[in-house]
DNA sequence: ATGTTTATTAACATTCTTGTCAATAGTATC
DNA sequence: GATACTATTGACAAGAATGTTAATAAACAT
C-alpha cells in the first residue's frame, strides 16, 4: 500500500517526489512508520525499484511466452518499461549510486535479462547469443533514455505528440531488421 | 574555471558531486562567490549544461561536416555523450524538473538538433526527413541511456569490458542499416 | 584621487530530508 | 488475563544544501 502510493508519486511529482515525508503524507501515515518498515530511505526506493521490476517481469513475461514477434516484444518493452516509474527509479539511482552492483541487482533482475535473451534469441535465426546480447542493450538502453528524455527530445526535434506515440512502434519495427540482416 | 571544476567534479562524484559547497571548495573560492556569479545552484547548472552541450556542438560539427559515414556519426555521438557527463547532467534535470521546456532548450540546443538533421539527412538516400528524425531520437535516446546506465546493463547481461568498449561501434555499424533499408 | 561599481568573504538563516527515541496502541501467544 | 512482540505516533535532533546579508577588498571610470 506504501509502495504503491510511492509508485503514484514517482509518476506524477518524478523523483522529486519520492521522498519519505510526502510520501507517508499521501499515504496517511507517519514518516517514522514508514521507516520503521523498510529501515531507511533508500531501502524504500529499492523496494519500490523491486516491486517496479517484478511487475516489469510479469507483464514481460506474458509477451515472451506468446507467439508475439520480436517486433511487438521491443514494442512492449518500451511501453512498459517509460510507463511505470521504473526507469526513471532506475537511471535516477544509477545518477546518485557510484555503486554500479546495487543498480544491476536491484533494477533490471537476472531473472528479467535471462528471460529477455532467450526470447529474443529465440526469435532469431540461428539462435545467436551475441547478437542477441547486442541488440537487447540497444533496446534496454534506448528504452531507459526515452521514457527520460524522450518527451524533451521530441520537443528539440520538433516532432508531434502522434509522432511521439508511434516512435516505439517504429523502433519495434526497425530492430527486428538488425535481426533478419 | 569554476565550470571547469564543476564538470570535473560531475565526472568522478556524479551527480552528488555538483553542489555548490563542493564545487567551491574544489574552486578555492566561497561558496556565496559562486551564487554572485551564477545567481543561483541551478543557474550554475544550466551554465554547465549550456557549456557541455557547446563543447558538444562543436566536437559533432568536426563530424558532421566531414566525409565521414553515417556509422562514424552515430559512433562518435556515443563517444562523446557518454564521455562527458553531458548525458548525466541532461537526464538528471530531465529528472527533477517538470519541466520539459528547460531541459530540451539548455540540454540539447536547437543548433546541434539542426546540425544532427542535416548531417544525418545527407547521408540517407533521398534525404528522407522523417527517416533522419526517427533515426536521430533513436541514437539519441540510446546515447543517454547508455550514458547512464551502460555499465550496469553489460553487467546484467554478463558481459565484458571488452565487449562494453565495442558496443558504440556495434551500434554505429547497425544503425545505418536502417537508413539502407 | 575620488567615487562607483563589482567581486569576495564570513557568518548567519532557512528549508528540506532523513533519522532517532521514548511513549502508546494494537495484536498475538501462552 | 498476563506477557511479549509489533506497529504507530509525535517530538525532537542532525545534516546537507541553498540562500541572504553586511562588511571588506579590488577594479574601474571620470
Amino acid at each position: 500500500m506504501i509502495l504503491a502510493t510511492a509508485g503514484r508519486r514517482l509518476e506524477v511529482h518524478g523523483i522529486r517526489g519520492l521522498n519519505i515525508k510526502d510520501i507517508a503524507e499521501d499515504a496517511g501515515i507517519n514518516h517514522g512508520t514508514l521507516l520503521h518498515h523498510f529501515g531507511s530511505a533508500e531501502g524504500m526506493r529499492t523496494a519500490l525499484l523491486v516491486k517496479l521490476s517484478e511487475e516489469l517481469i510479469t507483464d514481460m513475461s506474458l509477451i515472451l511466452n506468446s507467439e508475439a514477434g520480436a517486433d511487438q516484444v521491443i514494442l512492449e518493452l518500451f511501453r512498459l518499461m517509460s510507463q511505470s516509474g521504473q526507469t526513471k527509479l532506475l537511471a535516477w539511482r544509477a545518477l546518485e549510486e557510484a555503486d554500479t552492483k546495487l543498480v544491476a541487482s536491484a533494477g533490471l533482475s537476472e531473472k528479467l535479462i535471462q528471460q529477455l535473451l532467450e526470447g529474443v534469441a529465440e526469435r532469431i535465426r540461428g539462435k545467436d547469443i551475441e547478437l542477441a546480447r547486442h541488440i537487447i542493450v540497444l533496446a534496454l538502453s534506448s528504452a531507459v533514455g526515452w521514457g527520460i528524455c524522450g518527451p524533451a527530445l521530441l520537443k528539440s526535434m520538433g516532432m508531434s505528440r502522434t509522432q511521439q506515440d508511434q516512435f516505439p512502434a517504429w523502433v519495434g519495427e526497425q530492430l527486428p531488421k538488425l535481426i533478419r540482416d
